[in-house]
DNA sequence: TCCATATTTCAACGACTCTTGAGAGATTGA
DNA sequence: TCAATCTCTCAAGAGTCGTTGAAATATGGA
């Protein structure tokens, strides 16, 4: 999956506003399972209308999905599309240049290789 | 460099806008030395107005940086902000969770990787 | 069927954003 | 100093965004 100027023009969109972005951070954390609806503005404390509009705008943007589980909606993290943001704005922004990269390769690598120095340890050192 | 919420919320509402986010573009190819308000603004086809009031908001969101050259105003990108909010966006949303950074730690590790010859390094030798 | 629960949709409102054009401020060279 | 160049600032206007509360829709259980 990859992401072009419109999509992350939309993502970037999404994630600019504060509800939104503690929504996904929430998302994210919950897994793969998700979090119903209610459950998600429960957490960023959005009304219900709110918490409707925020994910809709989410779901939109590519970042979560949903699915009907009995009475709730249930949302989740989109993990394509949070990374082909990230990529998006790695191969855009980065051009070739490692001073953007770099930073982002060692967290990367930090937070996704078991075993390996964390982002933390990374950074310290 | 660490960017908290806040500044990742402006960086994130910065580049939600097309003029801004192909300033960046332009400013990130254009390297150091950067480019003039007036070329910026030529090269994205926005007015002088315009792009003073662009180029405005990317500075206030850390992803540029201008100084003064004669009468021009030189502005280039910001590297470590641009590098804050990749790096901002893989903590906040990876969260332990390799579906997000693998992707993006490929992306990084082949554009970044020293030792690797990049496009820009190869034009620039 | 009827009611309770969960979520979405809608309209209205204020706030913010982007564009435009006019004008002001800074700098340079004649 | 004067004029030219480059950029920024300002105000007005159209458009978009986020919030609110009420109403509509969908589901499950009594």
């Amino acid at each position: 999956m990859k992401f072009a100027e419109d999509q992350a023009l939309e993502a970037l969109g999404a994630l600019s506003q504060q509800t939104r972005l503690r929504m996904v951070r929430t998302l994210v954390v919950a897994g793969p399972e998700g979090l119903s609806a209610g459950a998600v503005g429960a957490a960023v404390g959005a009304s219900s209308s709110s918490a409707s509009f925020h994910l809709a705008n989410l779901d939109r943007a590519g970042l979560v999905q949903s699915r009907r589980d009995a009475r709730s909606i249930i949302y989740s993290a989109n993990y394509e599309g949070l990374a082909a943001l990230i990529e998006f704005l790695m191969e855009d922004c980065c051009q070739g240049r490692p001073e953007v990269c770099a930073p982002a390769s060692i967290t990367a690598t930090a937070c996704c290789t078991p075993g390996k120095t964390t982002a933390k340890e990374a950074t310290d050192a």
